[in-house]
DNA sequence: TTGTATGCGTTATCAG
DNA sequence: CTGATAACGCATACAA
């Protein structure tokens, strides 16, 4: 578990330019360690003389001294560090949201150090921990289920936490997208081409998301007067582009509805792969919906319909409520605007 | 620059559980804590009483001891922290890359530290600094132009680095996928289905891959008597998808040749709109093959003929390259192989 | 084999 | 406003 922590005795590899310490900044000011650590601070200002912080800046820009973040992490007991905790950076959706958490951390002197849960729950306390043991200031997670004992203890040990398209029973900071808006406009667009049977083949059950998409589904649906179409909805068990066409495939054989609304893009890519095994065209046969609008979703084949998620800005607002709580310890939520996009998927029903 | 580093005065979001320090557990083991840390270090093994590292490991499994890694990163001068520079997280073929890093890192107690430079030179050196900061104990670089003197001053100061898929005139540790025998695979493909004409659209000439695809692209050209066709190749200012189309539009109102090999997949990308906004066909018109494999390829419209290169492999071979020079110093070079994915966007050329 | 003491670089606390 | 001192948690040189 702890590995080895020997040094590098007959390594040539190491750092061999010195780097200032504050104690050479201060020496070379002409004042003490602590008075040129104050005056280096911001927050301090004011509370130094002019005077004393102009020697103690020029020392340090001559020197290039830049401070330790070892030392300071350890004395300060905070590392500057957030935990980022995403199901898998091979979802395309996910990396430009990673991007935006970056950069807004970045801008702020803070690192992420990025995770792959796999969605698997022991694999996600097993971060977790080590993540804790690196001291991470505060955990972005876009992978936790609706019930999600980990998480919930960072919570309630009142570390800073903010879900991103996931909402747990636990109240803390979160960042989503406005699902239901999008699956209404989804819907709406679809029954403006002339369907009526539409299908959703959903994600796992466990994941709020799924959740939300479902229930708004349902919701749309039935004030459409559409809630005779029983028996439309399946469930993928991952979001992923194999279970989509499992999922999509079961449907099908039940019954070939005129349009279906994939949980995520990547169960839309099933879809296509479901309908092309059986000889269905899209969108001749079957429209498809896609959700997020995940990078490259405009070259599929066909282009795909979907509703939008604002990735970088959900990645960006993640940042930043971060950080609030770090600051001021309040938690926020955020609710992100989505636009559907139509493209190719899409088409009126065929006449049967 | 060094931006705040208060404490959270009035915040209610702080760490409450105490956790337990090798004090702690040297206490409940009986021992001192220099004690406990040589029973609790792997290395040490032997040197330490069975019956006293026993008891220390028990109190430490009991306690929940997890070693406070800001302490152990200020006294051994190590973070066990790799910068990773990456120019897009968005092009889908680096987030599988960074994920092999990630394990393979993760695995032997190392995290990454992502950062995109978006290929400035700029970024790069700003990152580099920022992450040097960090005392990270290593570079992985796919970011770094032939000549970068950011990280050549890196390798120069004995900083453990390796490069991803580029090379520098430096002398370090590196590993690339074996593109000139994927060229080699791509253009025999073509020239198999009675092409003549081909075209290449490179990326930018900083890169040394753009260098080594190309040069590749040429040699077996030539080899193939094909050398006739000169005029075919045109340079892409970013490996995206825009830059790509603009490239093979400028390519296309020259002349019309009957393949075109792309720098890479979002090159590729960029050949079908090209091809597209002038009414011709892929690949009754024109056959299109890629570069990398990146993930989506195969849903592309149509299904993108390329070479794959082994993503996961890359990072985990970069990650164990980094920990091999950390550990003992040797840089090293990894080609790894590669294998042409034919699918639907290559097919005979048309009869004119 | 184990205990002791020290220091990594920084900043918080307390005195002056 | 500034200097002196201690401490964050750990690992290691040295002493026993």
């Amino acid at each position: 578990m702890w590995l080895d922590r020997n040094g590098r005795p007959e390594s040539d590899y190491a750092c061999r330019v010195p780097k200032p310490t504050i104690q050479d900044v201060a020496r070379a000011a002409g004042v003490h360690p602590g008075t040129a650590s104050r005056a280096l601070n911001p927050e301090l200002a004011g509370r130094i003389t002019p005077e004393t912080t102009r020697r103690v800046k020029e020392a340090a820009t001559r020197l290039g001294y830049v401070p330790d973040q070892l030392g300071r992490n350890l004395r300060t007991r905070r590392s500057h560090t957030i935990g980022v905790l995403i199901p898998d950076l091979g979802n395309p959706v996910f990396p430009p949201i990673v991007r935006g958490i970056e950069d807004g951390l970045r801008d702020a002197g803070y690192e992420a150090l990025i995770a792959n849960t796999d969605d698997s729950p022991e694999r996600e306390d097993h971060l977790i921990k080590v993540l804790t043991a690196r001291h991470c200031d505060g955990f972005i997670i876009a992978s936790s289920r609706r019930d999600d004992p980990a998480v919930a203890a960072l919570v309630e040990s009142k570390v800073p936490v903010v879900l991103v398209n996931r909402l747990m029973d636990t109240a803390t900071a979160s960042v989503v997208s406005d699902d239901a808006t999008g699956m209404r406009a989804a819907v709406d667009h679809l029954i403006g081409l002339g369907h009526a049977a539409i299908a959703h083949v959903t994600g796992p059950a466990t994941l709020s998301m799924t959740q939300v998409r479902r229930a708004a589904f349902e919701e749309v649906m039935a004030a459409a007067g559409l809630a005779a179409y029983p028996d439309l909805i399946e469930r993928a068990d991952r979001y992923a582009v194999d279970e989509g066409a499992r999922a999509f495939g079961r449907l099908l054989d039940r019954h070939i509805p005129t349009a279906v609304i994939a949980g995520n893009d990547m169960i839309a890519i099933g879809c296509y792969s479901a309908l092309r095994e059986r000889g269905l065209r899209c969108p001749e046969d079957v429209s498809v919906v896609g959700f997020n609008d995940m990078p490259l979703s405009g070259f599929l084949d066909p282009a795909l319909t979907t509703v939008a998620i604002p990735q970088n800005d959900i990645g960006a607002a993640a940042a930043q409520l971060i950080l609030g709580m770090i600051n001021d310890g309040r938690p926020a939520h955020r609710l992100l605007p989505v636009a559907l996009v139509v493209r190719g998927s899409t088409g009126p029903p065929p006449n049967r």
